[in-house]
DNA sequence: TTAATATCAGTAACAATTACTATTATTGAT
DNA sequence: ATCAATAATAGTAATTGTTACTGATATTAA
């Protein structure tokens, strides 16, 4: 077990990403940090990421295309990723576990986690459009 | 709007992808059909992949963290992975739209797809084990 | 202050995927 | 059947996102 020891990189990179909330990339973050640590490497980005992550003091989204994305919020969602701009957006569920409650019913392995994501159009892009989210 | 052709080459691909109900990866089938095309270009298979992709004949499922894998199964499910040995599992849920429509609830967007991942141990792990679904 | 060592910046390596190019295969029209 | 048009191919190079390595630097506890 390797103790860990305080670095103001990795503070730094733990602020940026509790306030963005735009669940921004590791590069977003780099960029973002570059002003306050002009040489820091993306590597120590990666790397604190992925400890933070570890930690439990942000959590790590996989988009499917395109680089890994970063949040702030630890607590339970999910997220929509609108495939017309692309943006991600939290979508917070009354009821999350009946998912893995009804998951369960007819699987003989042990669910332990899950994840949701849902696709669609954002409100921006439909507005653009002048569309309605029901038609 | 470009024209599809035949090509041997996908249809070889297509039919792996049908018959193997593991999840393959692109190298997988790669590997698959070398027999059948013994020079056949790892790139050959990613384009005809995506492309049978957007034909809808088959499903991309993007694992988080390792290579892409492919799904002869195009119905609405979600799948399971096993954090133990890496395998994926199909998991029928019973009522698929309940969630969406849950989700829309509270949400200005529009959504038209969503997919659930469910991390885990399997019934192989769990039996390896000793262990129980419940405990 | 010092010794131990976690973290760093910089860079090289890596894995997965995509793009490029000259050649080959398919197609529809003659 | 032959042929021109062009989609698809094999082979390879390039790109992307991420991780590993290395010698220098910063943090910590004694």
């Amino acid at each position: 077990m390797t103790t860990l020891k305080y670095s103001r990189q990795r503070e730094c990179i733990r602020d940026y990403v509790r306030n963005c909330h735009q669940h921004p990339t590791a590069d977003n973050v780099y960029a973002g940090i570059k002003e306050e640590f002009p040489n820091i490497s993306l590597g120590t980005v990666y790397r604190n990421l992925s400890l933070l992550v570890e930690l439990g003091e942000i959590t790590k989204i996989s988009t499917g295309n395109g680089p890994d994305r970063f949040d702030c919020n630890t607590r339970p969602h999910s997220h929509f990723i609108c495939t017309c701009c692309h943006c991600i957006q939290d979508i917070e569920m009354a009821d999350m576990d009946y998912i893995a409650r009804k998951a369960s019913e007819n699987f003989d392995g042990k669910i332990l986690a899950y994840t949701t994501t849902f696709y669609g159009i954002c409100k921006n892009c439909l507005d653009e459009k002048n569309l309605q989210k029901s038609s």
